[in-house]
DNA sequence: GTCTATATTTTGATAGAC
DNA sequence: GTCTATCAAAATATAGAC
């Protein structure tokens, strides 16, 4: 039962491993079972042997991805605290697991623009864990007249949005910014055109850390929910526009 | 040059309007050439006629879109005005461009995802227009003491994020609301398990407008960006976060 | 548990008639 | 410009030996 050949010991979890790889960089569609198989140095028969099928892989994962989250922020919520302090700790909570899953946030915004297809009860069911968090944490607030009202999927998709494309975005910001110098036209062979990582007055665009987007979506977050009436003092709403 | 079969008479147009469709809802990899041109009513030959390959075809509707983005952003700009102002003008003329290609925000979403794997410089240039439009509003209001100093990518984040997700999700929160009583229980064929609209105290989770949501992307970067040290009466921080 | 075939289907792309 | 027919290359999934 433990033995075995150290490597070859749990290729199941390798193969996990792999298969969340190849769907975050390629999404379902793209990822072929040969190269997950490749990727875990296994063969394409032994997917078969432990996963009932592609599918059957891909939403294992994303549901323990999902599972994680959701995990996460139930103890955020568990802890206690005043409801500013406690969504402060809800926002780090998404950016921590999309740090210790870092294929998590491209299957994520791949699963939103597919409409939920590979979604089953399973996922749904995390899913909804997380944003009953966030509205329990945002009632508590309000009841405290800490919070205005609003709605909590505004409040998630304020959260998520930048949170997630932070995340996804970092592999190609940190190519792109490492190839800054490495000049060159088009690729050996015969493929389609890359983003020229080069040329161009590419205006000097500050790189980011992703503990400056959090800090930001706290700020943000937390400023939408401010009540406008408070006692505290306030200067002019917002200003309109138009 | 005018006439033929009012209806053959585009069948380009048809191609990408169909082809633009097919890869919102499925991506690059899971879009298929044969949906394209039975979507288009023309057969899978007439694709190729038209356009040279299925990613030459993908990249021309990309393109296109961000362009649009990039032609409304700078229009916003050149229109002058206060930099507040202005920037809320950002945030609406992303969303209006939303709002009149529902198929760009899920195709922006996995291009994000993919890495930009199917950029090529054309794409990337008319991106690089839309955050240079950002930056230069900032530094306008930078300058005039009105902002203060925030990356600009974090900005483009947070404004980007919460629309793309408000605007991709919109399909599927329209079937789950309309849904939540057509009560049923797994599918007629073997198709994998779908999304439960419905059963499970789907905790009352209030609908959402596409305005609330620009209105909370402008309150949120409006107040991300006030100074924290200005005259204007200003009350504690933030609050610390552990 | 792990591998080597292999069956079967789907898919991008083209040839060639009209 | 539009279609039918078809090729050639993937890709999912399985059979069956070890």
């Amino acid at each position: 039962m433990v033995s075995q050949l150290r490597d070859a010991a749990d290729s199941r979890a390798r193969l996990r491993a792999a298969a969340a790889e190849e769907f975050a960089a390629r999404g379902f569609a793209g990822a072929t079972v040969d190269r997950i198989a490749a990727r875990a140095r296994v063969t394409k028969a032994m997917v078969y042997y432990h996963f009932a099928s592609k599918a059957a892989l891909y939403r294992e994962i994303l549901r323990d991805f999902f599972a994680a989250v959701a995990s996460r922020v139930v103890d955020v919520r568990a802890a206690g605290g005043p409801a500013d302090a406690q969504l402060g700790a809800f926002i780090r909570a998404i950016n921590e697991t999309a740090l210790a899953e870092p294929r998590f946030p491209p299957m994520w915004l791949r699963e939103i623009a597919d409409g939920g297809r590979h979604l089953d009860d399973a996922i749904v069911r995390q899913m909804t864990r997380v944003l009953g968090t966030l509205a329990d944490i945002l009632a508590d607030g309000r009841s405290a007249g800490a919070f205005r009202d609003v709605p909590p999927l505004i409040v998630q998709f304020g959260i998520v949005g930048p949170l997630l494309l932070a995340a996804a975005t970092e592999p190609i910001r940190d190519r792109t910014a490492g190839a800054a110098s490495t000049a060159r036209r088009g690729r050996s062979d015969g493929r389609p055109p890359r983003v020229s990582a080069v040329r161009r007055p590419l205006l000097p665009i500050p790189p980011i850390t992703r503990d400056a987007v959090v800090e930001h979506v706290q700020r943000t977050t937390l400023a939408a929910l401010r009540p406008l009436d408070s006692t505290t003092p306030r200067r002019q709403p917002v200003r309109r526009q138009q």
